[in-house]
RNA sequence: GUCCCCAUCGUCUAGAGGCCUAGGACACCACCCUUUCACGGUGGCGACCGGGGUUCGAAUCCCCGUGGGGACG
């Protein structure tokens, strides 16, 4: 079978190449370029990926293509990760980014280029039952990363193989050094997909100017200035400036909550505080991989974040737009991130959250 | 402008002569974790207002200065 890999330069996608070529696969590489900005490090970074993935498909000795997409990336994805942070919420862009990108422009780019399939070094799994195809979570919880594949539909996920699926990160490890891949010990690479590894307080302000404002308790007490409220994230604790007062619990302060019309963010004592806890939320632009709910109301196990733990919730759904209430308190759900749902080892789909029921704040307008 | 309090890491403080090469918390920084943003874990940086005394020994006692705060002006 033809097959494109999609690699970044990384151990995974890497890995993901062998196994395939392994597999008898006709397998090209394909690198693509999807960030360009003035920041030198990142050019350099970007450079010394696309040198990596060369090397490696050079030691499996196949075929290395590359592409820029640059400019669908920053209309189809990072515009949208904008319009967010200034509507004072906390976007997911890798989640689009696989929807629009990996997904989307790679697998088109790549069928233009007569593949079958498409692949990555995601830690996933995608199986045909029942008449339908399943996103499942990889073997590796630890690492699975369904949680940014869940608005993959069913046209994606059949045209894609996860190699990695159903390995460890330790067994991807072991497979590249022992085939002698360059990248075998590489350091795994996080920060916004293709973006990278920043200060992302600085990176966000080059494009949403800082503005400072108040930092205020929800009792109304000013406790001194942040740097624009679009920084900030429901739960954040790292970045406040807000030492020892007298009086106070000792407890470190978190964000809990922002109005980004009157740039105000507001903050509380304690990792437990009161307002961050909610117990249901409601979201839009539902996506169900089976194309369908699997009932207007239903229930199953949700993360609010990215490698949290499956929280078991019941799902009400009505058009795109879905309530999900918890057993459990859930504490900093963000509106802006995905809910996503999940019925034992298959990933069902998710929506973004848009509001909590966490206790409103007081003279928040 | 007489008298009275107070004065320790960036912040809030522990400390009431040897246990202090000054402890903690928060903040900050680094590293770890992590394909979002966050949370979290580990570690680090960091102070006795200045000057004199008393004492074997002072952050702890005394005096002066300086800087804050106090319904007699």
């Amino acid at each position: 079978m033809r097959v494109t890999v999609g690699m970044s330069g990384g151990v995974d996608s890497s890995v993901a190449a062998l196994l395939l070529k392994r597999a008898g696969h006709d397998v090209t590489g394909f690198f693509m370029l999807n960030w360009e900005d003035d920041d030198p490090e990142s050019g350099c970074h970007a450079d010394a990926d696309r040198k990596d993935a060369l090397a490696v498909c050079a030691k499996l000795g196949i075929p290395f293509r590359g592409a820029n997409f640059a400019a669908e990336y920053r209309e189809r994805v990072f515009a949208y990760f904008l319009d967010e942070y200034r509507a004072g919420r906390t976007p997911n862009p890798d989640v689009l980014c696989n929807r629009e990108i990996k997904f989307g422009t790679f697998l088109d780019a790549a069928r233009a280029d007569g593949a079958e399939k498409i692949a990555t070094g995601h830690y996933a799994r995608n199986e045909w039952i029942d008449g339908r195809w399943r996103l499942l979570r990889a073997r590796d919880t630890g690492k699975d990363q369904t949680y940014f594949l869940h608005m993959l539909d069913q046209e994606q996920l059949g045209a894609a193989l996860f190699p990695l699926g159903g390995l460890h990160k330790s067994e991807v490890r072991r497979v590249a050094a022992d085939a002698g891949l360059p990248v075998a010990a590489k350091k795994d690479s996080t920060g916004i997909c293709f973006i990278g590894e920043r200060d992302f307080r600085a990176f966000l302000s080059t494009y949403l100017p800082a503005q400072p404002g108040e930092l205020r308790t929800p009792h109304g007490r000013t406790l001194g200035e942040h740097q624009g409220a679009m920084f900030y994230t429901p739960g954040q604790r790292s970045g406040l400036h807000i030492g020892g007062h007298a009086g106070g619990s000792g407890e470190p302060w978190y964000v809990v909550g922002k109005d980004v019309v009157a740039n105000v963010v507001y903050v509380d004592q304690g990792h437990d505080s009161p307002w961050l806890q909610s117990r249901s939320l409601t979201a839009s632009s539902a996506h169900w991989i089976a194309d369908a709910a699997p009932a207007a109301s239903f229930e199953c196990t949700a993360m609010t974040r990215y490698r949290q733990p499956l929280q078991a919730c019941q799902v009400e759904v009505g058009g795109d737009r879905c309530a999900v209430r918890f057993d459990a308190i859930q504490r900093g759900v963000a509106p802006g991130q995905s809910v996503v749902f999940y019925r034992g080892e298959e990933c069902l789909g998710g929506a973004v959250i848009d509001a909590t029921d966490a206790p409103p704040i007081e003279g928040r307008r």
